[in-house]
DNA sequence: AATATACGCAACCAATTAGTTGCATTTAAT
DNA sequence: ATTAAATGCAACTAATTGGTTGCGTATATT
């Protein structure tokens, strides 16, 4: 599960309001799906739906008290995308021995589009 | 720039057909498009999109060796992805006393769906 | 010179996504 | 008891995404 765990936790972050959701509940603590509504421009339904990604990513965890439902963040999984950005990093380091080598041979482009 | 810098790097990382390039650019250094096809099951033109995706976000660098096109890694990106996590993560800690004070007073569900 | 290989571009398609509206249900407040 | 507030669920729409096919062009290879 592990590897599809790294796969739901990139796509609740590749979302800009999923993000700003995120750095909301980091400075509010928790929040219901109806309090998050004034700052990101839309309904309150498609905020749940946000926030139902962000639950299956693990990200969040629910709170009810009584009729409302609070949301407060679940940081742990962010700890995975971490590891993978890291491990890549890592060993890419090893590599740039061999890249150099391959950048020799050549003329180079620029890579922008 | 740096604040769509980061959207393009989530958005680039949210697909697992680019996870895996990215870790084929790492362990192997440079390929083309058409090198990258066997391994992911996809045309060159559908490799193609997620190479340009890629370097949108700036994650990858172009060579030209003629008629080839070769694409190498550019991982610093990854460095802004990382940084907005651990900005979370970071201020996360400092919330943590607020929070606990928050789950006393309440009866607790679970977050899972 | 002729053939083969690698790439670029554009149109197209199916599935997913982001968001909406509308309505029913549950819980709280007066 | 009535009204108001918060949520849930479902259907629907528009835009985006992931991928394809079909072609033309540029560079190698024989």
């Amino acid at each position: 599960m592990t590897t599809n765990d790294v796969q739901n936790v990139f796509v609740a972050l590749a979302d800009p309001a999923r993000r700003k959701i995120i750095e909301t509940l980091t400075e509010v603590g928790a929040k219901t799906a109806t309090q998050l509504v004034p700052g990101l421009e839309m309904t309150r339904q498609g905020v749940t739906k946000h926030l139902n990604i962000l639950a299956d990513a693990g990200l969040v965890t629910i709170y009810q008290r009584g009729r409302d439902k609070y949301y407060v963040l679940t940081p742990e999984p962010l700890e995975e995308a971490t590891l993978w950005i890291s491990a890549i990093a890592a060993r890419w380091d090893e590599r740039l021995e061999a890249l150099r080598q391959f950048l020799e041979d050549d003329n180079e482009t620029t890579g922008e589009t």
